[in-house]
DNA sequence: CGCAACATGTAAACGGTTACATGATTCA
DNA sequence: TGAATCATGTAACCGTTTACATGTTGCG
């Protein structure tokens, strides 16, 4: 459900085609919300014929371009500020974890070291987001800042507690 | 495609019904991958055409239950320690963030406030199934605790996270 | 001319959620 | 006897992924 909303954001901006809409989906959105081509142009279709958004003329290619309407500003701002954010609840390395009794102790400590080789490597990626980015000076600049330093914290929290459970895994 | 391994992990434990495995996802798993009996039932049904699990004798109250193979403990173990653990890649309250520049700054910081507010109630609800878990002192006892640690160090690590973010919201 | 990029759409399959439906057993 | 618990199953729907399918425009 959020797919919408997440576009209705990008359409706040300024008006786009689904083209437009997907490479921002693979650019700045892909870390936290990422679409596919197929979900993109679907929903493209309901917002419109839900009145959130209005549809232009058809441009070269049979390109056509939407833009956020009133009652799409108005649909964003309800879900930014009153509907409940959703935590995610499946963890894949934590249910895991919880099995780790049926391996042996030094195939549990590979499981960990392999865990801080991966977040490590994702710790980069987004080291490399945070130099490659021309942050500008508009809101996003602030508020993509104060993303991607979750998406650091994260990393960083996650690599400690990896290290941590390694060296806690019982002998035998 | 991790439900099925989440019960060959229960199941490794020792044999059980679907309805018993349902009361094991709602008690111990239910932070960490929650399932409905609708799936419960359904995957249990795959699980044994698949030679992963058998089936005993129909019980009282048509009661099945479930043991798993020693094909279904070498395909746990395979997940376990060979398939790739995947990050979960959508995260809500970061798709928001990224939006917040359309909301004012008093708004975008009560969007913070309130962010605190829910993780400080997660905390607590951890810090209960710490205080009212049987620990015991299996192998469920140290990677149960590990797991939770995640937990407990992930809240810390998103509260703070939004208590900074609150404190760097630009004044208009 | 030919290729890359632009541009849109549909269908099948999958995993998960919600709701419906039914019946047996235990125990107060 | 009636309620709670035990116990299983199915159907409809929703969001997401993967794959298929097609056509246009700009540029070297």
């Amino acid at each position: 459900m959020s797919l919408r909303y997440a576009m209705l954001g990008l359409l706040a901006d300024e008006p786009a085609s689904g083209y437009d809409l997907l490479r921002r989906f693979n650019d700045s959105l892909a870390n936290v919300w990422p679409a596919t081509q197929s979900q993109v142009y679907g929903e493209l279709a309901k917002l419109a014929d839900s009145g959130l958004t209005t549809v232009g003329e058809e441009g070269p290619r049979g390109r056509k371009e939407y833009a956020i309407t009133d009652e799409g500003r108005a649909e964003l701002r309800r879900w930014l500020l009153e509907v409940p954010v959703q935590r995610s609840r499946r963890n894949d390395i934590l249910l895991r974890v919880f099995f780790l009794g049926t391996v042996s102790p030094d195939e549990a400590r590979g499981f960990f070291e392999r865990a801080v080789r991966n977040v490590t490597a994702y710790e980069d990626e987004l080291r490399a987001v945070e130099k490659e980015t021309e942050w500008g000076d508009g809101p996003l600049a602030v508020y993509g800042r104060i993303a991607l330093e979750w998406g650091l914290r994260f990393t960083a929290m996650h690599r400690e507690w990896a290290e941590w459970a390694r060296t806690i895994v019982p002998e035998e």
